[in-house]
DNA sequence: CTTGACCCTATACTGAGGTATAGGGTTATG
DNA sequence: CATAACCCTATACCTCAGTATAGGGTCAAG
């Protein structure tokens, strides 16, 4: 029995996991990884056992990338997106964690600003 | 031969290892890992080779450790130090790596804004 | 002059976040 | 139907930024 082929796949707009890679500039293994993590939900798999990922898969790891570069580990992120699609704990929970990170994230551009300031004074002084 | 008394390092207006360490809540293995990647310049010995430090090293480890709750890393962060009392380097040099740093800082303000906002929505909608 | 709280170096280990490798199956193309 | 370029799991390894441990010296107080 054949597995779905290319054709196939471009008609029901999904992909393979080196194509995902290819679109977010991570490597195969990584997305493996956030997989076993828990970062990312479990794809469909074809009958062979290739990972079949919908398109919104890439926005996903963007996301997670993005959240990452902004200093959060993947524990957090994992949070961010339990906040972002949770159905299951209550809207004060989410409020409380989300109120938080908002203090974080201010805190943090507050101390970049100054940082920065710092060091423009140091470029013109130069 | 007597080493330093407390006596001397008070009056000296000097620092033990652990002195440092409990000023600025890191460990003393983490002040002793600085000065090996640089971080810290080495600071003076007591003939019984014990570290004595100069009250500014206390300012040195809470910059590093700032700048590295901003996302740099120590490496990031060596680059920041030389930049900030560089004597070699040329004035271009220095302009040049402070005006990328400002980019990424202002880079990640932008983002930290944006993901603020979202999660700021998210609570409102709650 | 001993004891406890320090300090020293060297080296090993940890945890986070990947990355690589071994060993094997699948699929499009000539 | 062979071959290259994919994919799979499992497991080992790597870098960064520490932290711990072994084995030993130093110093203030009793």
């Amino acid at each position: 029995m054949r597995a779905t082929s290319e054709a196939e796949r471009v008609r029901a707009g999904t992909l393979q996991i080196g194509e995902v890679a290819a679109r977010t500039g991570v490597n195969v293994q990584t997305l493996r990884y956030y997989e076993r993590r828990g970062l990312l939900t479990k794809p469909e798999r074809t009958p062979s056992g290739y990972r079949r990922y919908a398109e919104d898969a890439v926005q996903m790891v963007r996301f997670i990338k993005r959240a990452q570069a902004l200093g959060f580990s993947l524990e957090e992120v994992h949070r961010l997106l339990d906040l972002r699609d949770d159905r299951v704990s209550s809207c004060d929970d989410v409020q409380a964690l989300a109120t938080q990170k908002i203090d974080e994230i201010e805190k943090k551009v507050r101390r970049l600003s100054a940082l920065k300031d710092a060091l423009k004074r140091l470029v013109e002084s130069c």
